[in-house]
RNA sequence: GCCUCUGUAGCUCAGUAGGUAGAGCAGCGGACUGAAAAUCCGCGUGUCGUUGGUUCGAUUCCGACCGGAGGCA
C-alpha cells in the first residue's frame, strides 16, 4: 500500500478536489504544497481550501508564515518534512497537494539547501550589478565557478546573483553544490499524479472564472485589509497573482477592469509554466480530464493507478 | 439609393513602385536547486474578404460582388 501520494497539475485543474477525495478514501492527512498558501489572510487570492471543503480532513502547511515575511523553500521544507514524517509515523497515507514544483521536487527529494545568512551579500550583488551591469556579477561568477557563468543567461540576473551568493555565502560553488544534492538519492517514493485538462481551452475557462469568483468573494477587500495591517506592497507575498495587480488597481494605477483581465492573463501564463515544469517529471502519472469529467471521474483513474502501483 | 474610406495572423495594425508578407499583444514550446504565483530563453501559427480580368506572375493594378465604418440624401 501506498503510503504517500503526491498531486501536482496547474492552477484550477482540481488539485484540492481530488485531494481531499483520495484523503477521504485513504485515511489520508493533506500536506499543501503551495508557494503562496503558506501566508496567513491571504485565503481567497490563493485559492486556500475553505474549512467546508476540506470536510474534516487535517490539512497542514496553510497559513504558517506571516505575509510580510520572505518565506523560501528552505523552510517550506524544514518545516514540512517533519510533518509528513509525523504522518507517516502515525500510519496515515500523506498527500502531498499543490503547484508548486521546486517546493514539491525539493520535499521528495530531501534537498539540503546551503545556509544562506543574511550577511548583506545579496543587497552588496544586486548594487553591484545596477551601478556597473551584470556583467561584473558574471565576471566574478566567472571566476569561481565558469560552468555556472556559460550555463546562465546573461539577462536571468536573479540566478546569477543568486550562484554568486552561495558562493560567497559557502564557499562552495552552486554547480559543486547541485551535483552533490543530486547524488543523495530521495527522501520519499511516492505515487505521482498530476492533473491535466485534454483542452488547454478548457483550463483557460476555469481561470478566467475562477477569478470573477474570487473578486466575488471579495477579494479586493482582503487585499486592503493587508494594506491596511501594513503588509508592504512589494514584498514575496504580494508578488502573487492576483495580489499584485489588483494592489496597483487599488492604488489608483489601473482599473479593475484591466486587473481582472491581467489576474487572468498572468495565470494563464502560470498554468503554462506549471505544466512545463512538471512534464519533465517520467514519474507523474497524468490524469486526463476529458471535456464534461468531474472529481468523480478523476479519482477513478487515480484509483485504477494506485491499484496498478500495489501490484 | 449615391459617394468616400476599409477588409492582411486569434486581436490591433504595417507592408509589397506586381515576384505568395511582418510587428506588438495573445498563443505555443522550453529552462528552473533557499525570491518559484518569482525569474529567464526560444518559436509567426496566414486561402492577404470572394470572384472575374490584365500579366510570365496578382495580396498588390482594374471590374463585379460580399462584409464593416463614415458622409450625402
Amino acid at each position: 500500500m501506498q503510503n504517500i501520494i503526491c498531486i501536482a497539475g496547474p492552477t484550477a485543474s482540481g488539485k484540492t478536489a481530488l485531494s481531499i477525495a483520495l484523503a477521504k478514501e485513504l485515511d489520508g492527512e493533506i500536506v499543501s504544497c503551495d508557494s503562496m498558501q503558506v501566508y496567513k489572510r491571504m485565503d481567497i487570492g490563493t485559492a486556500k481550501p475553505s474549512a467546508e471543503e476540506m470536510e474534516n480532513i487535517p490539512h497542514h502547511m496553510l497559513s504558517v508564515a506571516e505575509p510580510w515575511e520572505d518565506f523560501s523553500v528552505g523552510k517550506y521544507c524544514d518545516m514540512a518534512t517533519p510533518i509528513v514524517d509525523d504522518i507517516l509515523a502515525r500510519g496515515k497515507t500523506a498527500i502531498i497537494v499543490g503547484g508548486t514544483g521546486l517546493y514539491m521536487d525539493a520535499l521528495i527529494r530531501g534537498n539540503a539547501f546551503a545556509p544562506c545568512p543574511s550577511t548583506g551579500c545579496r543587497e552588496r550583488l544586486e548594487k553591484l550589478a545596477s551601478e556597473e551591469g551584470i556583467e561584473a556579477v558574471i565576471e566574478q561568477l566567472r571566476a569561481v565557478d565558469p560552468e555556472s557563468a556559460q550555463r546562465l543567461h546573461p539577462s536571468d540576473q536573479k540566478r546569477i546573483i543568486r550562484a554568486m551568493e552561495v558562493y560567497l555565502e559557502t564557499g562552495k560553488t552552486i554547480t559543486q553544490h547541485n551535483l552533490e544534492t543530486q547524488q543523495i538519492p530521495p527522501r520519499y517514493n511516492p505515487v505521482w499524479f498530476a492533473l491535466e485538462d485534454a483542452e488547454r481551452a478548457t483550463l483557460y475557462e476555469r481561470i478566467d472564472r475562477r477569478v470573477e469568483v474570487m473578486l466575488q468573494q471579495g477579494l479586493l477587500e482582503e487585499i486592503k485589509s493587508l494594506l491596511a495591517e501594513g503588509v508592504p506592497e512589494k514584498c514575496t507575498a504580494m508578488q502573487a497573482i492576483g495580489y499584485k495587480e489588483f494592489v496597483d488597481a487599488l492604488a489608483g494605477r489601473s482599473s479593475i477592469e484591466t486587473a481582472t483581465e491581467l489576474v487572468q492573463q498572468a495565470s494563464r501564463k502560470y498554468a503554462k509554466r506549471q505544466l512545463t515544469w512538471f512534464r519533465r517529471n517520467p514519474a507523474i502519472h497524468w490524469l486526463r480530464r476529458e471535456y464534461g469529467e468531474g472529481t468523480s471521474e478523476i479519482l477513478s483513474k487515480a484509483r485504477q493507478v494506485l491499484a496498478e502501483c500495489d501490484k
